[in-house]
DNA sequence: CCGGCTATGGTG
DNA sequence: ACCATAGCCGGT
């Protein structure tokens, strides 16, 4: 066979063919490198993956086309970054390229080299920061439980979960870990030392940059801390990604998506908030950015260990990934390693249950800093009190005292706008979406009804349209119905200096525009308002001094929700939004988090009183191994999207049909396919098919070979219409 | 009979 | 993914 040179490319194709092309090159490449390529008629950026001593059998030189371009002057993406990448794209069930090329900033698509090189000149120039010389400003002391936390961080060989109470100073334990990781000096010829940050949410990304700005800018230089979120414009998400490439960016702060930023100097992953959903994606690859931090960590070890020249005698990794074992705690302190920290006051199951299990190590900072009191919490049974109050007496008798006192209440309710649901009284018309299975959300302040599934927005009609009655109504509450009631509940209330309570609203719809967020907190920092109604937004972070009241005023929707997740989302949510309140220490002694409920013997009430998490946590994992639920039972979904119900679950009862005989199917259970609680959104049926079974090994292998039976049950004729479908690995609601 | 839209297939 | 091509309705 003749001798040609070939290299394999993983590129956003991702049918057919296989995970990668090969093509033609002269030049020398290395694996990781970027290079331009030609697909069908267009041409692409792609990832060299392999470069093989002969082209594979059965391509002839003839059948495959040239490297078009190199984007040479970009160091490789590491060995470490392409097996997150290969990782990734095999455990959540999509193609190799589709991944790789995800997690690349999507201008870098439309660069040529000579831009490229203009890129990186201007980014050498603000990036290439002296010795480090460290922070000084640090101010304060550390607490005790702080100072053990850090030292058991410090000496850990596993995954830390920090189990810190909202105000005992988590953020802080954040900076001192990472400062110590990158004063850590670095061989000649070796990247520096970096840090990756995760957030929930955009939202949170100003403060905590603001603070890691302060701290680590002034010994390590202006372009140490960046920002990578989908927020970003295209040219800052380049700049920020070439920062963290080249390494001249010392620390990435960012969301989910910045689990796949290279990092070539990569020695601590610090996940906040590890429990918040946001951390898995849900489009294109269904990635946990948590899950994936713990993978990714345990590479980076590896590779460091390995080049260190010793070898690893711990045994398998932990890992909540594939089939998991663990390894032990509290080995290997000067190990050459990539350490991951996940934060929460209430973390999920599955890393609690990681760390009763011993994979992960658990640190508990139950303290808050300053010595504040949780809040008590106060039920108001709504049995007791008038017909139809939307606010018991009690509780805006309490807010009232707290406003004349000068204190700030937050109440919460999860429901944007004015009112779910508009009907007319006579004729029985709601006002539905006509393209969805849902009704259409009024909003009072711009007369409109919308839709919060798909967008549809139509100006509120003046009379019935089906009847032409003129009586038509809202039912149900929603935030700026809450806003506008309390304005005029409080309208007689007067706060210490005499003047009338301010009522404000902070949701969604308050913090579109660009900039708003920040004018809101600054108007409940500075005092100009005393009450802020909100959803769950205002639970989150956000750190208000002068809240002594929070109020959640409709928990119950989740307490008999079918999603078996909901109590453990409604515990998080009420401990965030508690955790709110008597931040400062003078005041906590009398703040109160109080709740409408009812049901208020309802057990969830009953731990939520004692702030006892742990309780809470045990009961529900107990529950959840009766019913073999993860993380003790291991679940896919497959979905389908299409024009009819029936052609959904057509989809869905044929892959289930050509399951049969495929490896481990019998350890598998397929539930029949059901249509989604919101079955049609935006003129598309939705159906599902949950998948389980008790081994997470069992579950790679079945749906790897699942996959390309799927595909084939695309061309089903009984599935025409078929919009799309795809998996769901580890499904956060099913 | 052309043009636009949507479904389907292929990319080295 | 994205583009090309093939298949189905409306308009002058």
């Amino acid at each position: 066979m003749a001798f040609w040179p070939s290299i394999v490319v993983a590129t956003p194709a991702h049918s057919g063919v296989g995970a990668t092309l090969t093509y033609r090159s002269e030049l020398s490449l290395a694996p990781g490198g970027l290079v331009r390529v030609p697909l069908g008629s267009r041409e692409v950026l792609g990832v060299v993956w392999d470069c093989p001593d002969a082209p594979p059998e059965g391509l002839t030189e003839a059948r495959t086309k040239a490297v078009a371009g190199v984007l040479d002057g970009l160091p490789p993406l590491n060995a470490c970054w392409r097996q997150l990448v290969k990782f990734s794209a095999q455990y959540y069930q999509r193609s190799l390229g589709e991944v790789a090329l995800a997690a690349l900033p999507p201008q870098l698509r439309e660069l040529d080299s000579t831009q490229l090189a203009r890129r990186l000149k201007k980014r050498a120039k603000v990036g290439t920061a002296g010795p480090a010389t460290p922070g000084e400003l640090n101010g304060h002391d550390l607490s005790d439980e702080q100072a053990e936390a850090l030292q058991a961080l410090a000496a850990a060989s596993a995954p830390v979960l920090l189990f810190g109470a909202t105000g005992s100073g988590k953020t802080e334990v954040y900076l001192r870990a990472t400062q110590a990781v990158l004063e850590t000096p670095v061989s000649d010829g070796k990247s520096p030392t970096q840090v990756l940050v995760m957030v929930p949410e955009i939202n949170l990304t100003p403060q905590l940059e603001a603070r890691f700005r302060e701290r680590f800018e002034p010994g390590f230089g202006a372009g140490s801390v960046v920002c990578l979120h989908s927020g970003m414009t295209p040219a800052q998400r380049l700049s920020s990604w070439l920062a963290a490439h080249t390494g001249s960016a010392r620390i990435v702060l960012g969301t989910r998506m910045a689990i796949f930023a290279s990092l070539p100097g990569l020695r601590l992953i610090v996940v906040d908030e590890e429990h918040d959903p946001s951390y898995k994606s849900q489009e294109g690859a269904r990635y946990s950015a948590r899950d994936l931090a713990v993978y990714r960590a345990k590479v980076e070890s590896e590779a460091l260990l390995a080049a260190s020249g010793r070898s690893w005698h711990t045994g398998p990794h932990p890992n909540p990934l594939p089939e998991g074992e663990g390894t032990e705690a509290g080995e290997g302190v000067n190990v050459p390693r990539c350490q991951v920290l996940l934060g929460s006051a209430t973390p999920s199951l599955e890393s609690w249950h990681a760390a009763d299990q011993g994979r992960y190590v658990r640190l508990a900072m139950p303290g808050r800093i300053g010595g504040g009191m949780l809040p008590r919490l106060r039920l108001v049974d709504m049995n007791h009190q008038p017909k139809g109050a939307m606010l018991a007496p009690p509780l805006l008798a309490a807010m009232s005292e707290r406003i004349e006192r000068g204190e700030q209440c937050l109440v919460l309710l999860n429901r944007r706008g004015y009112a779910p649901v508009l009907a007319c009284h006579d004729c029985g018309w709601k006002s539905g979406c006509p393209h969805c299975s849902a009704y259409r959300v009024f909003h009072k302040l711009d007369r409109t009804l919308r839709c919060h599934h798909c967008g549809f927005t139509e100006r509120v009609p003046r009379a019935c349209p089906d009847c032409g009655n003129l009586d038509i109504a809202p039912v149900g509450r929603g935030t700026e119905q809450v806003e506008e009631q309390l304005a005029s509940l409080l309208a007689e209330v007067k706060r210490p200096d005499g003047s009338p309570a301010r009522v404000a609203r902070m949701d969604a719809d308050s913090t579109r525009l660009k900039g708003s967020l920040e004018v809101q907190l600054a108007a409940l920092h500075s005092g100009e308002v005393d009450v802020l109604v909100g959803t769950q937004m205002i639970a989150k972070g956000h750190d208000f001094r002068r809240i002594t009241l929070v109020a959640g005023i409709n928990a119950d929707s989740a307490l008999f929700a079918s999603d078996y997740r909901a109590p453990e989302r409604l515990f998080a949510l009420l401990m965030q939004a508690a955790g709110r309140a008597g931040r400062d220490a003078e005041q906590s002694g009398a703040s109160e988090m109080w709740i409408q409920t009812w049901y208020p013997q309802h057990p969830l009430f009953a731990t939520l009183k004692k702030h006892d998490y742990p309780a809470f946590a045990a009961e529900q994992l107990s529950e959840r191994e009766q019913a073999g639920m993860p993380p003790y039972g291991f679940q896919a979904l497959l979905r389908a999207d299409a024009r009819t119900q029936q052609a959904a679950q057509a989809f869905l009862n044929i892959a289930a049909g050509q399951a049969a005989g495929l490896p481990h199917r019998d350890d598998i259970t397929l539930y029949p396919a059901v249509p989604l609680t919101i079955q049609r959104v935006a003129n598309v049926e939705r159906a599902q098919m949950l998948v389980e079974t008790h081994s997470r090994g069992a579950l790679q292998r079945f749906l790897s070979a699942w996959q390309p039976v799927l595909h084939g049950c695309r061309s089903a004729p009984e599935a025409r219409g078929l919009v799309r479908w795809a998996v769901d690995v580890d499904p956060l609601s099913i």
